[in-house]
RNA sequence: UCCCCUGUAGCUCAGCGGUAGAGCAGCUCGCUGUUAACGAGUUGGCCGUAGGUUCGAAUCCUACCGGGGGAG
C-alpha cells in the first residue's frame, strides 16, 4: 500500500457552504485546517525566532520560497544542513513555494505597482503579450530579465543580476533539496491586467508544468516519502478558466493544491467556489498569497483550508497592526501622532501576552525611534492576530449542529 | 581690545545679484504566493536685526546682536 507523506482528513462541512474544517498529517506534525501560514521567504518570519512562533503565535505551517533560497544561501547549503527544518530550527510543518510566482512579481509586474489584486476596476490590455516573447526592451524597461517560454523561464537574480533558468524540474529539485514538508509544482502567475487569451495560454502552460512536477517528484523516492506535492490552480479572473484549471489538475496525482493568480476584489469569490467545487473533497486546498481577515473569512467560507500571506508581518514592520473592533478586525497606523498618549493595550481582547501588555503609546515611540523591537513586537502581534482569526473560523464550523 | 569664520525650514546644511532648496524630523496615505525595519505624497522659512548700493539682495557694503576660533 501506497503511504503517502502528506493526508486529508475532513472532520466536518458546514451545510450550506464550502467551508470545512480538517486536519492536514505532515511529518512534522498536524495541521488543523482552516489555518493561517506564515510567510518564511528566505528561511526565516523577518524579525521573528522559531521559540516566538510556537510560544506567542502558534503557528503550525511556514512558508518558505524556492526562488529566494536557491539564490541565497543556495538550496544545496540548506541541503547541507539536512534540510530547513534543521537549517532554520523550525520544528513545525513547512511548505516551500515554487518560484513561479517571480516571474510575475519579478518580471511582468516589476516596478509597475501591480499586484495580486487590481486596484477597482480592472483594465485589459488587449495588447498584453505576456512574457514568451523575447524583448530587449521588456529586460532593460525592468532592469531585470524574466523570458517564460513553453520549457520554463529565464531569469536574472535581483541580488546580483546573474542569469539563471528554471524548469518545472529544476524547481522540483531544488525543493527536493530543500526539504519541506509540502512542495509546489512550479507555475507561472499572470497580471490582472492580462487579456483572455494569454490567461488561458499561460494556464495551460502551467498545466503542462504540473505534469512534468509531478514526474519529476515520482522519480525521487527518497523525496516522494516525505514531501508532498500541491499542483497550482490558475486562470485568471475568468471563471470558465479556473474551472478547467481546476478539472484538470483534479484528475493529477497531487497531494494537495493551490489556488493562485491574479484576482480583483470583486471576483475573488466568483472564482474560488468555481475551483473550488471542482477539487476534490479528499485533498487540502492552499489559498496563495491571501489575506486580510475578510478575504480569509471569505476563502474559508468557499472552501479553502489554507493561507498565506505577507500582510501581517509586513504591515507590522512598517507601524500597523490589525485590532478587533466591534464591526470587527481593523487595521490601525500606530506611527499617527494619535497614539503618542494612548497607554491602552495593544488588543485586548488577544490571548497573546504581548499583545495584551504592550501599549500602543510604547509600540508608537518604537516605530517613530525605529527601534528593531517595533517590528519584532508588532510582527507577534499581527501574526498571533491573524492566526487566531483564523483558528476562530475553524471553531465556528467545528461549532455548528448539524449533521 | 583686535583679527578671522559663522548666523537660511524643528535639526544639519546647500544656494552667494534675478524675490529660496535638500536630507532628516513632522504630518497623511499605501502595502495581499516579501527586491519591502519599505514606498508615495505633503506641511514648515518676511534667508539674525537695522540701514545702504542696485531696476532687482539670502547673495554686495556698513553697523549692531548671537555663536565659534585665534591673537593679546
Amino acid at each position: 500500500m501506497e503511504v503517502r507523506p502528506i493526508t486529508f482528513e475532513v472532520i466536518k462541512r458546514q451545510p450550506g457552504s464550502l467551508a470545512r474544517a480538517g486536519v492536514i498529517h505532515t511529518p512534522h506534525g498536524d495541521i488543523e485546517t482552516p489555518a493561517f501560514v506564515a510567510v518564511g521567504t528566505r528561511g526565516t518570519v523577518k524579525s521573528l525566532k522559531p521559540e516566538d512562533l510556537e510560544r506567542h503565535v502558534g503557528l503550525q505551517l511556514i512558508i518558505s520560497n524556492t526562488y529566494h533560497l536557491f539564490l541565497q544561501p543556495g538550496h544545496e547549503v540548506v541541503q547541507a544542513a539536512g534540510g530547513i527544518h534543521r537549517f532554520a530550527n523550525w520544528r513545525f510543518p513547512t511548505m516551500t513555494d515554487s518560484g513561479g510566482f517571480q516571474v510575475f512579481s519579478l518580471g511582468a509586474a516589476f516596478g509597475k505597482g501591480v499586484t495580486k489584486f487590481a486596484k477597482g476596476d480592472v483594465e485589459v490590455q488587449s495588447s498584453y503579450q505576456g512574457l514568451n516573447v523575447y524583448s530587449q526592451a521588456l529586460a532593460s524597461e525592468h532592469g531585470k530579465l524574466c523570458i517564460v517560454d513553453e520549457d520554463g523561464v529565464t531569469f536574472t537574480s535581483h541580488i546580483d543580476g546573474s542569469m539563471h533558468r528554471f524548469t518545472a524540474e529544476r524547481s522540483i529539485e531544488i525543493q527536493h533539496a530543500i526539504g519541506a514538508d509540502i512542495i509546489v509544482a512550479f507555475d507561472e502567475c499572470t497580471s490582472p491586467t492580462a487579456d483572455y487569451a494569454y490567461q488561458r495560454e499561460a494556464m495551460e502552460r502551467t498545466h503542462r508544468w504540473a505534469k512534468r512536477s509531478i514526474l519529476a517528484h515520482k522519480q525521487n523516492y527518497d523525496a516522494q516519502r516525505r514531501q508532498g506535492l500541491y499542483g497550482v490552480v490558475q486562470g485568471g479572473r475568468y471563471p470558465d478558466l479556473r474551472t478547467e484549471s481546476a478539472r484538470t489538475l483534479a484528475a493529477m496525482d497531487f497531494d494537495g493544491f493551490g489556488i493562485g493568480g491574479s484576482f480583483s476584489k470583486a471576483d475573488l469569490g466568483a472564482a474560488l467556489q468555481v475551483v473550488n467545487e471542482n477539487l476534490p473533497e479528499d485533498k487540502p486546498r492552499h489559498l496563495l498569497g491571501i489575506g486580510e481577515p475578510e478575504d480569509i473569512s471569505e476563502g474559508v467560507r468557499l472552501g479553502c483550508d489554507t493561507f498565506d500571506c505577507v500582510a501581517p508581518t509586513r504591515l507590522a514592520r512598517t507601524g500597523t497592526i490589525y485590532v478587533q473592533t466591534n464591526d470587527g478586525p481593523k487595521k490601525i497606523s500606530l506611527k499617527g501622532e494619535r497614539y503618542k498618549y494612548d497607554l491602552s493595550p495593544l488588543d485586548e481582547t488577544q490571548v497573546c501576552e504581548i499583545s495584551k501588555t504592550t501599549t500602543k503609546a510604547y509600540l508608537s515611540h518604537l516605530f517613530r525611534s525605529h527601534e528593531m523591537l517595533a517590528a519584532h513586537l508588532a510582527s507577534i502581534h499581527n501574526l498571533h492576530f491573524i492566526v487566531s482569526y483564523t483558528k476562530r473560523l475553524r471553531e465556528s464550523i467545528l461549532s455548528r449542529d448539524s449533521q
